[in-house]
DNA sequence: CTTGACATTGGAGTTACTCCAAGGTCTAGA
DNA sequence: TCTAGACCTTGGAGTAACTCCAATGTCAAG
């Protein structure tokens, strides 16, 4: 199978794959006559489980290793560390999840604020109010300001 | 006030208001004769906004535009826009609230599974067994694997 | 006079890709 | 036979938003 092929498969961009061989985080590929990467089942699980770590969110240098530990056939005994390692990323998870909370909170705030008094701004800052041209910079609505036109920073 | 003592009020780094300023997302800071950077009341509140708008996740691009028209006392009105941006904002937060809920369940999966079988990781992966040593990758506890040393590869 | 905290600069490193240019290979169709 | 298009190769640069570093300068206190 080509390199192509193996990236449809797992889910990734050929970009990723030669990127993991080039920094050692996959072995280098069996190569065909024209020099065209060729890679066999082992292959495949091998990516698939990295990928997998990764999707749980593990540094892309614990996730290899492990992956490339389990590629090995090493050690069958996964009772005791992977638990411990599971235990931790939900614990990070769970802190993430918090801190998105806050900020949809203060973003509530905010937003019920401007809806009570449209022209403060002291919920954000005391730094006062703020410009509507904003919205061409995040591509919201444009030409909506009461102040300036839209991209005249001395309206 | 020096620059350690605005990173202070505001809660960065130094390096990061220093980048900010080379990077051009703050203008150039006032020199005492030392060379110093010099900052007022009024870049307090600059620098501040900015802050407070990257802790809302605007890219930084956006925030320092935005920071700097509030800056220099641009548009009094800020109905328009904003709340749109806050709206789109709060339903980014969403949906990333809800990835991190499914990887909390494949976790929550993965665990339960480990407890139930633990030789057998099908649930992660068909990769098949994986290795104690990942703990000294993840920095858990070592030494802990029933059928290697750890840091040992070849176990 | 020394110590220590603070400041300056330019430049490199970080994570995990992503994109690009310039070229080689292979298959199918006119 | 020629050509178009899909696929592959490489090395290198770019991305976001900092973070860290070395080498050096400044200043107040003891």
């Amino acid at each position: 199978m080509r390199i192509g092929e193996l990236a449809r498969q797992v889910g990734v961009s050929t970009d990723t794959i030669r990127f993991y061989e080039r920094s050692g985080w996959l072995p280098r590929a069996d190569r065909r006559d024209n020099n065209y990467r060729e890679y066999d089942d082992a292959e495949v699980e091998h990516l698939r489980l990295l990928i997998d770590l990764r999707r749980m969110d593990l540094p892309l240098e614990s996730a290899a290793q492990m992956a490339g530990w389990c590629h090995a056939g090493h050690c069958a005994d996964t009772t005791t560390a992977l638990p411990q390692i599971i235990a931790a990323r939900r614990r990070e998870v769970a802190v993430r999840m918090a801190g998105l909370r806050e900020l949809d909170e203060r973003l509530a705030d905010l937003e019920s604020h401007l809806k009570a008094q449209p022209t403060e701004l002291t919920v954000l800052t005391s730094g006062g109010p703020c410009c509507d041209a904003a919205a061409s910079v995040m591509g919201v609505a444009e030409g909506g300001c009461a102040c300036c036109a839209t991209g005249n920073v001395d309206g």
